[in-house]
DNA sequence: GACTGTGAAGCCATTCACAGCT
DNA sequence: AGCTGTGAATGGCTTCACAGTC
């Protein structure tokens, strides 16, 4: 087991095997074999149990994995038993839909707080999260601790809200601007680009001519 | 030049260089090096000749690219010249959020209807979007000939739509719920986890310690 | 007998460095 | 002189195959 250089995609991975576990402990699963995770997530063995030799041993040799211990396990490695706070800056129709998607509660993040410099959105609340003035971007995320933002606005202010962000205090940023934003080196930021993502299966069409 | 076996990494990149070139283009900048391109788009010069080098020659050595003329060969290459047509499955928040979207309309990408199963909404439109019941999912994707369905569900329900979309003639899949699903081998299928993202985050910050 | 953990091999993507044009 | 296009080298991820353990 060594620590340095873990390829994002091995990250990618146990997020989604802890995903498959949660619902396979729901069901009262006990037990798992590599070969059964690879199956149900679409993956292989081997790489199931190369993914998990990065941060330990988790399994019994001749038996496989207990179901609750291993998640438990990964949910540690992904850093989720922290109880993560975020922000959201931008209440249009996708700041508004990301403030009140239960995918994010459900993997223990917190959405504390969204911002808008709309007048008339100010002081609504989105499913119990309440709207901020761009303005108290600092005070709220400091008094909340709030270490997240999702960027959540239009390409030509996405810069911008980076750079209050970052000096809000915030260490990780999620952009969905589809823009090339710059933030300091101790910050963490990601992009989804929607757009994007439709672009390859258009290319990936376009290359098998399989459509019509 | 060669085909086949195209990095997906690549095409994730040529539709980056592309935006930027768009953006070029509309500031008046007709000339470009590989080395500005990586500059605009956080990447190393060589990589962005050889991303192109992949479809072909485009450039001029000694002097660079035609912005406006590279920009077409890429948008040609992703296979967006041919106006795509999209539904949605799902008139949620992530679902309306994802139809209102501006960023694939400026892609070339034209929603052209929602389904849902709720009778409420049944009958409204979204920015012009009508929303169906999803019994008439397959008579609409025939109609209008649509080849994309973005999937905006429950988990649940995520298998389910996806059949009904490959079922109704629909070749390429973005799926949004957080669930693993299966597709026959000749529909391109890409998963958006929004969730996941945040996790990336999550670990990266939980390894580096550089939160708080 | 079954399944994990892991070095080694194989494969794929990125970076280097330079020949080839303009 | 400047920048592209590209084979060669490097580096990283995935797959293989088997020793180790229950």
């Amino acid at each position: 087991m060594k620590t340095l250089k873990i390829p994002e995609a091995t990250i990618i991975r146990l997020s989604v095997y802890s995903r498959y576990l949660t619902q396979l402990d729901k069901k009262g699963i006990v037990n798992i074999s590599s070969g059964e995770i690879a199956e149900g997530v679409g993956g292989s063995p081997a790489q199931v149990r190369k993914d998990l030799a990065y941060f330990g041993e988790f399994g019994t040799r001749g038996v496989g994995y207990n179901v609750r211990d291993l998640n438990q396990h990964i949910i540690r490695i992904l850093g989720l038993n922290k109880g993560w706070k975020v922000v959201i800056v931008g209440a249009g129709n996708l700041g508004s839909a990301l403030t009140q998607y239960k995918g994010f509660r459900e993997r223990g993040f917190e959405v504390v707080a969204v911002f808008d410099n709309d007048v008339n959105k100010i002081g609504l609340t989105l499913n119990g999260v309440p709207i901020f003035p761009i303005t108290k971007l600092r005070e709220v995320v400091k008094e909340q601790e709030a270490r997240i933002g999702i960027i959540a606005v239009p390409s030509k202010y996405a810069q911008d809200v980076a750079d209050h962000l970052v000096e809000s205090g915030v260490k990780a940023i999620l952009n969905f601007a589809p823009s090339v934003i710059s933030v300091p080196e101790n910050v963490e930021l990601r992009n989804v680009d929607l757009a994007v993502n439709l672009e390859i299966l258009t290319f990936n069409l376009a290359l098998k001519k399989n459509y019509d």
